[in-house]
RNA sequence: GGCCCGUUGGUCAAGUGGUUAAGACACCGCCCUUUCACGGCGGUAACAUGGGUUCGAGUCCCGUACGGGUCACCA
């Protein structure tokens, strides 16, 4: 074990008179919307406050890494405008950031914590069966009282290990959660949690505490599936003698009532919503408030809002079911606040997976699907018969609201044909007022002159934009010919 | 099973002893309208349950039910 000087180095560097909160996400895949909320939080609580977001990789548990999830990690707070203010890419005063690399720190303060009783080396090699079938009493574990001295020999002589927190069999212990209150629990119902792995590297709650106050964290943001062990931590923080941290523990974002949302059940994490057509700052905004409320009623938030309203006493205690249709919402609010230039540059994409056709203006049809957009994926199949008319069926001709039915829609069409073919230009104004005129001289409400228009022009029922547009966007030729093959249907 | 936590409409939720129990999504209806939307107006719909405490309980206490978490050399 290092001297006494090298552990009151340590603490010197530690920062102190801010807030500081930490993401620590495992790099064992994508960003799950879960994560992706106590992210959000985390960073909520730091710049509320004006104090420091960093951002730490548990990379403890060697058997699940996966290839480039660290990348994600970076890709995805960045596309969320979650920045770091520390952490391994950008460095920081109480680096590294990455546990691993951190490794030299724990078996040091596993060893002070030895020091000062309050853990102890087993030699155990239990089999799994006793692990198990939990046969394996705890409390009679002889290397819990073993003297230190048997215990230095036993691990001088190679003979391997792991350290366990020496937890006291009598008492309670009461820890605090800003989101659940106090919660007390009987000690004996505490098990002696290995620090140290066989392997030397630390579980993470032993990682957790030590680096949580090495790197000066004054909030724990986390799911509450670590309530439970939380008392062990203040035992920790006890036995080191420092302070205990803030925790702010949160209920589980569901996919229903039973099953917290997951990969495995099909639900889509973070990057499967931004390409289901899902905008980032829609779906930061409805993940937020899965768990969170805000004083007022307002709910359209920007991330900025967020930050300055954000507060914990708003977080709730009971999970939340992530609710699709929900985020649709949002995702239309936040599409209809667009520009319609910035629309048309985010719609376009989908556009031209329907509308190959060069000379059909992308920019002319995103205006008229702003309004009616919820999911830009689902832009293509509103658009499919821009580029060929569908086949249908002359049924569709026959709307009683319009009052029109296949009679009146093959007079109305072979009236308008010639008055189109001898318009000299071809934009909204002379088109609409061709079929205005039309409907004046017939004494006919406009709709019954624009429904068969539509359905000839378009081939179904359901368009984006009305009869005007759509023959605009389909220029005049085309216009035509597509409305002679309606006329020649109805004959 | 032990321990811990939770429970307001289908969903997100406000509510901190006295309210006609907000608001939003979804749903339904009406209006607007060249379709569908958008928008506007309105509607259906909730305090899990039984006991207390109190003049008065969604709000406080106890029990019950249901649900979740945890009981790893995973995080």
């Amino acid at each position: 074990m290092k001297d006494m000087s090298w552990f009151e180095a340590m603490e010197e560097k530690i920062p102190t008179g801010e807030v500081r909160t930490r993401f620590a996400p495992s790099p064992t895949g994508y960003m799950h919307v879960g994560n992706l909320r106590t992210a959000l939080y985390t960073y909520l609580i730091a710049r509320h406050a004006g104090g420091k977001f960093i951002l730490r990789i548990e990379d403890t548990d060697q058997g699940r890494l996966v290839e480039g999830a660290v990348d994600v990690i970076y890709k995805t707070m960045a596309q969320c405008h979650l920045e770091h203010d520390e952490g391994p890419d950008v460095g920081g005063p109480v680096a590294p950031y990455v546990q691993t690399e951190r490794r030299p720190f724990y078996k040091e303060y596993a060893e002070l914590l030895m020091e000062r009783g309050h853990a102890y080396r087993c030699f155990c090699e239990k089999t799994e069966s006793e692990e198990d079938s939990g046969q394996f009493d705890r409390g009679d574990d002889p290397c819990r009282s073993m003297s230190r001295e048997e215990s230095d020999r036993l691990a001088a002589e190679g003979k391997p290990y792991v350290i366990r927190q020496r937890i006291p069999h009598e008492g309670s212990t009461t820890f605090h959660d800003e989101v659940f209150g106090d919660i007390t629990v009987e000690n004996s119902t505490l098990d002696d949690q290995v620090l140290i792995k066989r392997d030397g590297l630390p579980t993470y709650n032993f990682a957790n505490v030590v680096d949580d106050h090495l790197m000066g964290i004054t909030h724990v943001v986390r799911g509450s599936e670590y309530l439970s062990s939380a008392p062990k931590y203040n035992l920790l923080y006890e036995g080191f003698g420092w302070d205990i941290p803030k925790y702010v523990h949160c209920s589980p974002v569901m996919r229903d009532a039973h099953n917290k949302m997951s990969k495995r059940h099909g639900d889509p994490s973070y990057e499967d919503l931004i390409a289901q057509g899902y905008l980032t700052d829609a779906v930061i905004n409805y993940v937020t408030l899965l768990g969170w409320s805000p004083r007022g009623e307002q709910e359209i938030f920007s991330l900025q809002e967020l930050v300055d309203c954000f507060d914990l006493a708003g977080i709730s205690k009971s999970p939340a079911i992530f609710d699709i249709e929900k985020l649709k919402y949002f995702n239309s609010e936040y599409i209809r606040a667009m520009s319609p230039e910035e629309f048309a540059k985010v719609a376009e994409p989908y556009i031209r997976q329907a509308v190959k056709n060069p000379a059909i203006d992308a920019a002319a049809i995103a205006a008229l699907l702003q309004q009616r957009t919820e999911v830009l994926t689902d832009i293509p199949e509103k658009l499919d018969f821009f580029d060929a008319l569908p086949e249908y069926d002359t049924e569709l001709f026959v709307h009683k609201k319009s009052k029109s039915d296949k009679d009146s829609a093959k007079d109305i069409l072979g009236r308008v044909i010639p008055l189109f073919e001898a318009l000299e230009s071809w934009d909204d104004d002379s088109i609409l007022d061709t079929m205005v005129k039309l409907a004046e001289e017939l004494e006919a409400k406009n709709a019954k002159v624009m429904w068969p228009v539509r359905i000839a022009a378009a081939g179904k029922a359901v368009t984006p934009g009305g009869a005007v547009e759509i023959c605009r966007i389909l220029g005049k030729e085309e216009t035509l010919r597509r409305l002679r093959i309606g006329l020649e249907k109805l004959n």
